[in-house]
DNA sequence: TTGATAGTTCAACAAACGTTGAACATAGGG
DNA sequence: CCCTATGTTCAACGTTTGTTGAACTATCAA
């Protein structure tokens, strides 16, 4: 598979393109699930969002997510890390990520950001 | 004219839609347009934003921020006083919409949040 | 080399979006 | 009453979006 893809750097990330990311609720979920993940690591590869959705359709909003500057991703042999640009989104929008996070984490199952199968699993 | 138009109650403000609504560059212009004058007084009227697009534009995007819970549309006479509905944003999602104004501040020239005359005028 | 695994790319399609201008409704002033 | 100002609604349009499945690429292990 091809080499690591382009990223916007700190400065070219916009705020418009950031919002409109975050509103769709599969980009959502993806952003909230690293967020969750970021005190144990802060890398998970695509194959852990399976649960959102089918591959070609998350391969999509990775790409969404890379454009606008909300993840970075790394290429390590046949796997993709994904990681949060949380050093550049607080220092280009201070409080709006984790804004975002802490709303998304109260309306969590109303918005399905965790999969059935973690659901089934917590009960 | 008709009634005043239905508004969400806050509960029913939903996070993935009111972050739709503000990735939208006019629809980010009148919130911040609207936020700017939150402290002289916390209405503005449709024709206050006309400087931003077309009437029939502008009421198609307004009847977007008042069905997202971001505003809420008084009318008085042949008027619609129209203010953001900062208690009800700030209960359901604490610190998001300050993050976003203050973000929308900072590139508040590359957003174009105001309006060409408005820049002349300041000049 | 063969096969399996991980993920991307492409073409296709329906649905939603933003913009326009024309028509409409309503209220207020002469 | 007529006229104007304010703002909405409607139909039309071209564009962008999200989703699908099939084809593809690249890496690793046996």
């Amino acid at each position: 598979m091809s080499r690591t893809p382009p990223h916007p750097t700190r400065e070219q990330i916009e705020l418009p393109m950031v919002l409109d990311c975050l509103s769709d609720p599969i980009r959502l979920a993806i952003v909230y699930q690293l967020a969750q993940q970021e005190p144990v690591s802060s890398e998970l590869c695509c194959g852990d969002f399976n649960a959102l959705s089918g591959k070609s359709n998350l391969a999509y909003h990775f790409a969404k997510l890379r454009e606008c500057g909300l993840m970075q991703t790394r290429v390590a042999g046949t796997n993709r890390f994904m990681r949060l640009r949380r050093e550049d989104l607080d220092a280009r929008f201070p409080g709006l990520l984790d804004a975002v996070i802490t709303s998304a984490a109260k309306d969590a199952d109303r918005l399905r950001l965790v999969s059935e199968c973690e659901v089934v699993d917590a009960g």
